[in-house]
DNA sequence: GAAATGAATGTAAGCGCTTTCATTTTTTCG
DNA sequence: CGAAAAAATGAAAGCGCTTACATTCATTTC
């Protein structure tokens, strides 16, 4: 069943203008700015549109206003809790402020974060969102001379001066440590998302290792498995962990998603959480307060973030300025059923 | 801190060609179709344009071509694992044919939906995905006037004539509801979504109906519960289905994220699930295999729909006809922890 | 009541690209 | 080698809109 689509023109400004009886910067001024036009010239204007059904040209209007109304952004993968939320938020509040959202995905993946930038500039965004700083500098150079007004998210480093909407991803995981340390946890584990690319899983480890010195460990020693994010994943990382290290009596991990991974298999091994073993997740996404027992982990204000991110950037796109720096965000440690003092009497060494 | 964005111009067309000693039509091909160009003159022209750092100008290009290589895609919200999943795949397929994607959401309203449709059409979608059949005629009118190549996902009615890239979402629970049935169920309840501007909902429910009908018990005897997509919800609409009908030994539910709701709840009320009473879900998302026991469900293959809506749209764009219709896609019942036989001995009246 | 002010509208010049058609250059082949 | 065919290139006409500037018309001011 094949059917052309009928390619009747559609109208134009100038049809419209012509029905009105005035000239098409009246019916633009009529669209753009209505207060700019007496009313009854408003009022013949609007029937006509309305009995043309008329609905202005996109790349007209783009290639005469200089602006497209539309912003993109680029993630990892919308396939994971903690995007989508905050994309959505990101959507929702775009839109409230008129604009539109161009989404390209870069699973994880440097180069092709790189294309998808180059793509949707070409696209006709106004301004950009990236996820984390990471990128090769010549991103931001071109970034920069095509004036896309940029802000990164979902991270927040004090002594880094690009413009971020988001959270201190290493001093979360710190504060998170001190309260696992406190608990009486000697041998830890971190579970974390590869660090070579990726700043936030970077800083994440980071900040156990900060927390870890700060308590007069080695933060060194402590062992670190890296896994693409997956639940099954969190699981094969939880065993390896394990065969480095079995003395290990807590689990920290880099993203819930991890943890919850994490959790099924030490049930498979027999380990009762947190009884034999502690393990803590990061995000607070829906499933982590799905699994038995709930996990612990820190809370991230991702809807938030989404929001602030869309104010920064229609700031931004209206000022034609970088807007003040924006304040990094408050995460909250939740503790929930996963986390527990470690079943050896404090004090005692480690088993071997 | 704020720094003006440096409006430098940015090459034009023009600027490549006088630099390259060629006229703007040449560099025009050399970009658009590198074929019909000398091969000495393609790379005179693409030095230029590296020297430059030229990119053409999408407004500009939109107009001239009539066309903006974007898709729009117009869903309840992303914070949903079964559109981000679907959506993640269809950005994905759409990227590969070099098209890029264009996203609002409507919260599943229907005024905000038309809303959005209108604005992405407006900000030149070539074509537009939209979830489900329900919505006003006049949208879909206002579609065929713009000549916008449109698909509906994530349902399929063979009965139908709209194109539909998606899965017969009724006879999918017509299909569970029989392996429920035949387990030695008598009393079923239905947590599900608003069904009167949710047609996938509405489908559902009426598929747990066909097959009671079809096994001799009364279709209309079948309580129902309506609650919007949260996993509280799906608690609250437990709590209230036991209330009305104290008898019912098994639950269908709309989606995956209510089962899990209704499981929380059942075991918070002291039910051994299944044992007590079953519960099903509906999606074959992450949390499904997370909740203990593993949700009994249906699975739908989100990602393939993704792919094969961007395929269709791709073709319907490129071909500027409607392709052949589409199949429906295939569900799969996935028999998990949740589903057992009643309690009460088969045979046995329901206890009062 | 004339001059000055401001609101409403019109005129027309682009915005930067694609594409048709015409022209020039190269290749093919009798 | 020259005519015909094919390939490469150029000239220029839009595409539909916004907006600076010019003009007209209705008020206000003294």
């Amino acid at each position: 069943m094949t059917q052309m689509t009928d390619h009747r023109d559609l109208p134009t400004l100038a049809d419209v203008a012509r029905m009105a009886n005035v000239s098409t910067a009246t019916v633009s001024r009529c669209l753009n700015s209505p207060d700019k036009v007496g009313k009854t010239t408003r009022e013949t204007v609007m029937n006509a549109v309305n009995a043309l059904g008329y609905s202005p040209n996109f790349g007209a209007r783009a290639l005469a206003a200089k602006r497209t109304n539309t912003v993109g952004a680029v993630i990892p993968t919308m396939d994971n809790a903690i995007f989508a939320r905050g994309l959505q938020a990101f959507e929702e509040e775009l839109n409230s402020l008129g604009m539109t959202l161009l989404v390209a995905s870069s699973n994880y993946l440097p180069d092709r974060e790189e294309e998808q930038i180059k793509t949707l500039v070409a696209r006709g965004a106004d301004a950009l969102l990236l996820i984390g700083y990471d990128r090769d500098p010549s991103v931001y150079e071109f970034l920069a001379r095509q004036s896309v007004p940029t802000v990164v998210a979902w991270a927040y480093q004090s002594d880094n001066p690009r413009h971020a909407i988001g959270f201190d991803n290493r001093a979360a995981v710190r504060s998170m440590t001190h309260h696992i340390l406190a608990l009486g946890h000697k041998n830890l584990g971190f579970i974390s998302a590869p660090q070579s690319t990726n700043d936030r899983a970077r800083e994440r480890v980071l900040g156990a290792r900060d927390a870890l010195a700060e308590k007069g460990f080695d933060p060194s020693a402590l062992s670190v498995v890296e896994m693409n994010y997956s639940i099954s994943n969190g699981g094969t990382a939880l065993a390896e962990l394990l065969r480095m290290d079995p003395n290990i009596t807590a689990v920290l991990c880099g993203n819930d998603v991890l943890a919850v991974g994490a959790l099924k298999m030490a049930k498979t091994l027999g380990l009762s959480v947190p009884r034999d073993l502690s393990i803590t997740g990061f995000d607070d996404i829906e499933i982590s307060t799905i699994a038995d027992p709930e996990i612990t982990t820190v809370h991230v204000p991702h809807r938030q973030m989404g929001r602030k991110a869309a104010q920064y950037l229609a700031q931004y796109i209206n000022d034609k300025s970088q807007p003040e720096a924006p304040e990094p965000l408050e995460t909250v440690f939740y503790e929930r059923g996963t986390l527990a003092p470690p079943r050896d009497t404090p004090g005692k060494e480690p088993r071997l």
